[in-house]
DNA sequence: GCCGTTTTCGGCCCGACTGTTTTCAGTCG
């Protein structure tokens, strides 16, 4: 079993704890524990293989020896007597919005209910409104949720749609006279991969007209909830937005609660109990005396003697014991990235010519670009063959000629085939000044198989960074199956920079693995895939998953400058 | 069920909003 795998079982197992009706912090252990199986970058095999399990932050004795048990037998007893009690599909019904633990238990136990369907067929007939405390209001709102759960594609959007969806709503409520101050937060600005629903929080004095005008925003199809500081509505498509309004005097508190995470806010308020405040959005209370309020972010931090930790890094990952101890890194920043490693053109599948990809990396204020087009066995992509890469470095030199204030570079994106050789012989990589190596194909190969590929090509000289490692798509394709620890540690050992592909559809390596690269003091390349120059704007997304990895601008080979990364590149030769 | 420069036992965040209620339970973030 993997990570998630193991992550998903604790999580359903806390679900299914919590419909029957245990107590709820014996609940939230098991919902910590599965937040911090999937964020943990080593493979949970191998944590349990070298005897480290209880290391893992929330995991105790009890989690421990189930994981154990998991691990050994791929079963665990106290889940299959917990399943043959409550129904697992129950799970799948806590999804729906306005549900929660104490109605699907309800629903179970009175109607015999178990799935999402049944609910919707007793919705809609009418039989929900004879329970306690449920009128024929509830029933609707119910029925009205689950046909929005139905209504959107999946779960959670992805950071790439939910990122410009979030600036339109933000650029309108900025202009308007009675907004002081305007952001996103939540997950979107963690930079979570994908978020549940956007949450923007406004400063203003008068919140009337804002919340109207949020609520006559023509994309708003209906209002699920609205009070005086707090709305919320459901889009056209099915995205949820949140809207907190709340006085510039305390905006630091509202923002900083609207970011979460969860496990952050309840870590800061425990801290915050300790110094003898409770604080809440609205600011800090003391025992007695006038309440602290907080304009700003940093104040709030620092009024728990906090340097101010940025959203990306609060995950609940050790963020506030590091910042106590004075040794939260500062990550990475978008205005770190100094070049391009890995941009296509249309000699392969990009949309435009490689003096047009310089052009709108120049514009950008980049320094080097590298045109690393596709090799020769990627047909589908017009994948270059050994005499079109020879002709393509004269028209790259040429562009150099026309295009002023950016070094250019030649790369290559090239295949790694599914017997583990690389798509050019070593003499042609030789002349490269750039080898990205991929895969593309066979992603579905055992784990030895296509783990011994991607050591194969991190352990050819020539090969300087590994294009999206894992081949996964958000919200699509799974992960190739690879020994990642053995691929991270052999990329450490090479001095291999591994991609965190900045494609919010891919965003891969993802947070935990690059985190865990950072732990072992290796290299990471935040390269957009560009496909066309609009593509550049994808950096925001690799920096993103960059900073939730804990990476320092010095870790990450394209905040080098031009002659420090040729030598880095020349001396690998 | 986890965890400890307040603790190895007794704690474990805080408030808004809704619907069905006449004072609150449930849900959400």
């Amino acid at each position: 079993m993997n990570n998630r795998e193991v992550a998903r079982l604790f999580s359903d197992t806390a679900d299914l704890l919590e419909i029957k009706g245990e107590a709820i912090y014996r609940i939230l252990a098991y919902r910590r524990a599965a937040e911090s199986l999937s964020g943990l970058g080593e493979d949970i095999n191998e944590v349990w293989r070298t005897k480290r399990l209880r290391q893992i932050p929330g995991v105790g004795e009890a989690i421990a020896s189930k994981i154990d048990e998991l691990l050994k037998t791929g079963k665990l007893t106290f889940y299959e007597k917990l399943a043959a009690e409550i129904p697992p599909s129950l799970v799948e019904v806590l999804k729906v919005g306005d549900v929660g633990p104490k109605k699907a238990a309800r629903f179970w136990k009175e109607l015999g209910i178990t799935t999402l369907s049944e609910l919707e067929e007793a919705a809609s007939l009418g039989r929900l409104r004879g329970l306690p405390g449920m009128g024929e209001r509830s029933e609707a709102r119910i029925l009205e949720s689950i046909q929005a759960l139905s209504r959107r594609e999946t779960d959670r959007i992805s950071i790439g749609v939910a990122w410009p969806a979030a600036q339109g709503f933000l650029e309108r409520l900025r202009s308007l006279p009675e907004v002081a101050a305007a952001e996103a937060g939540g997950s979107l600005r963690r930079m979570r991969e994908t978020v549940g629903d956007l949450d923007i929080i406004v400063a203003s004095d008068s919140p009337e007209p804002v919340m109207k005008a949020f609520l006559a925003f023509p994309e708003v199809e209906r209002v699920r909830g609205q009070g005086e500081t707090k709305a919320s509505v459901e889009l056209h498509d099915g995205m949820r937005v949140q809207l907190w309004v709340h006085p510039s005097a305390h905006f630091g508190t509202a923002l900083q609660y609207a970011t979460g995470s969860q496990a952050h806010n309840v870590r800061l308020r425990e801290l915050s109990l300790a110094k003898g405040l409770s604080l809440s959005e609205h600011g800090f209370k003391p025992k007695k005396g006038k309440d602290i309020r907080c304009a700003n972010e940093a104040e709030v931090y620092e009024t728990l003697g906090l340097p101010w930790i940025p959203p990306e890094m609060r995950e609940d990952r050790g963020e506030i014991k590091a910042a106590l101890e004075s040794r939260l890194p500062v990550p990475i920043a978008l205005t770190d990235l100094e070049g391009e490693l890995h941009a296509h053109s249309d000699w392969s599948d990009g949309q435009t010519s490689i003096e047009d990809m310089a052009r709108a990396a120049a514009g950008l204020g980049l320094q080097y670009l590298v045109i690393s087009d596709h090799s020769r066995s990627l047909g589908v992509a017009n994948g270059l063959s050994i005499e079109r890469l020879e002709a393509q470095r004269k028209v790259i030199a040429a562009a150099q000629k026309s295009v002023r204030g950016i070094r250019l570079l030649q790369g290559s994106e090239v295949e790694i085939l599914a017997d583990g050789r690389l798509d050019y012989p070593d003499e042609v990589l030789a002349k490269l000044d750039v080898v990205v190596a991929s895969l593309h194909t066979s992603l579905r190969q055992p784990r030895e198989k296509v783990t011994r590929r991607l050591l194969n090509a991190i352990r050819n000289p020539h090969v300087d960074i590994i294009g999206h490692p894992t081949g996964r798509m958000v919200n699509g394709r799974e992960a190739a199956d690879l020994d990642m620890e053995a691929i991270l540690t052999a990329a450490v050992e090479n001095d291999v920079a591994l991609e965190i592909n900045a494609n919010p559809e891919r965003l891969d390596l993802n947070d935990a693995h690059a985190r865990r690269v950072v732990e072992l003091g290796g290299l990471l390349s935040i390269n957009t895939d560009a496909h066309h120059p609009d593509h550049f704007d994808f950096r925001r997304y690799g920096v993103g998953v960059a900073r939730r990895a804990w990476a320092p601008a010095e870790a990450v080979v394209n905040t080098w400058p031009l002659e420090r990364l040729l030598d880095w590149l020349s001396a690998r030769g």
